[in-house]
DNA sequence: GCAATCTCTGACCATCCAGTCAAAACCCAC
DNA sequence: GTGGGTTTTGACTGGATGGTCAGAGATTGC
């Protein structure tokens, strides 16, 4: 199937993906079966099979696809942009993507949990080459003075690490914040805060 | 089997435990077989069953064990110590927690990825409250003026997040690094500079 | 309308996997 | 060394699961 030709192959491809980012994000790639994507998408096992060659493949496709997504808010990091705006931004637009696409950070953490065993390649090559050209603009900023020196690698990681945390770790978060809060909100709040700081020298 | 009576029952729960610690981690629960645990302790699948009733029980002694292990670093915490030194020390010990023990981390992340099925319980109780008393230490602090005003609770999500990273993603954090890097060495300076000024009013 | 093509399904396999069991092997106190 | 308990295992079972296939049903171009 070289993928969406007519209008019912690119509907029911879409609905499969749905489907199979639901349940393997909430349950990883061995935890999950097809007879469960089937259920969701509403769709019979051998027409999931129909649209898609097997299981793999449709894990494949959507980290395919979720890559770039989640590249896009560190590519939009303007070298040419005043600093602190920059850097704040990208923690929003990553925030955001936890919010908006909770699922999708699931899946990804799930993969890299287990060792990127069908991501090694994409995390060696393409995010590391982002991340280095992103880490020298960073470096540059920092020898211009205008933010505070650090390891730009590092400060990565942590806006890695401090905005998919509201969305891979949902269910300890709410737990421990009890009823009426709004997590990422007020997580906005906090990490505008800390980032502020922190790149002030 | 009331746990160890024998020298022999010891030894063999022990490393059942070990290697299912080993699977489990690297495979989450559903990932995991007992064939493969089986391997890993060296012994046979029915004498794992000999030592535990099901893959279930293995899967929920781990959990049980690891809870403790995991609270302690911010138990420790002195309510009548010096405010930063406290925190800063919470931070080395939780970054020290994902130095030695990867395996414990990635257990946790797969169980709270996975929605907690099965430490809903002890998060909603045992983890709720110690991050309540924690959190009400820390809020006094703020209201005496020795660390900076911050929304207390997602102060110590930002630790879980920042110091359980490089135990959880560290597949991810070596291949951005690249050769002859020892992140957790370099986090701990990065960590330590990031508390130092987000706690400094 | 009708053939050609696309879409869908029930029935079916082969394999994997958690868990069982009867009996063998082992250990140790006497 | 022998008897009673403990530990270990090979062989097995039943259910789940990924995947196949032949053919039925729907669509579409003509």
């Amino acid at each position: 199937m070289p993928r969406p030709r007519t209008r019912i192959q690119q509907k029911n491809s879409e609905t499969i993906l749905d489907a199979a980012l639901e349940v393997f994000s909430a349950h990883g790639f061995r935890g999950a079966t097809l007879d469960q994507i089937a259920e969701v998408a509403g769709l019979s096992k051998p027409n999931l099979l129909y649209y898609f060659p097997s299981k793999e493949a449709i894990h494949q496709a959507l980290l395919t696809e979720l890559l770039d997504t989640w590249l896009d808010p560190l590519r939009a990091m303007d070298p040419e942009g005043e600093p602190r705006a920059e850097i704040l931004a990208y923690v929003r637009r990553k925030l955001d993507l936890s919010r908006d696409y909770p699922r999708e950070s699931r899946l990804f953490a799930n993969e890299i949990l287990q060792g990127a065993p069908r991501m090694r390649a994409a995390i060696e090559g393409e995010l590391k080459a982002l991340v280095d050209e992103k880490a020298a603009v960073m470096t540059r900023w920092m020898e211009e003075g205008r933010i505070a020196r650090l390891d730009p690698r590092h400060l990565i990681f942590s806006i890695w690490a401090l905005t998919q945390h509201y969305a891979d770790f949902d269910v300890q978060v709410r737990a421990v914040l009890g009823e009426g809060h709004d997590p990422i909100a007020e997580a906005e709040g906090f990490l505008e805060t800390l980032y502020a700081r922190l790149l002030t020298a």
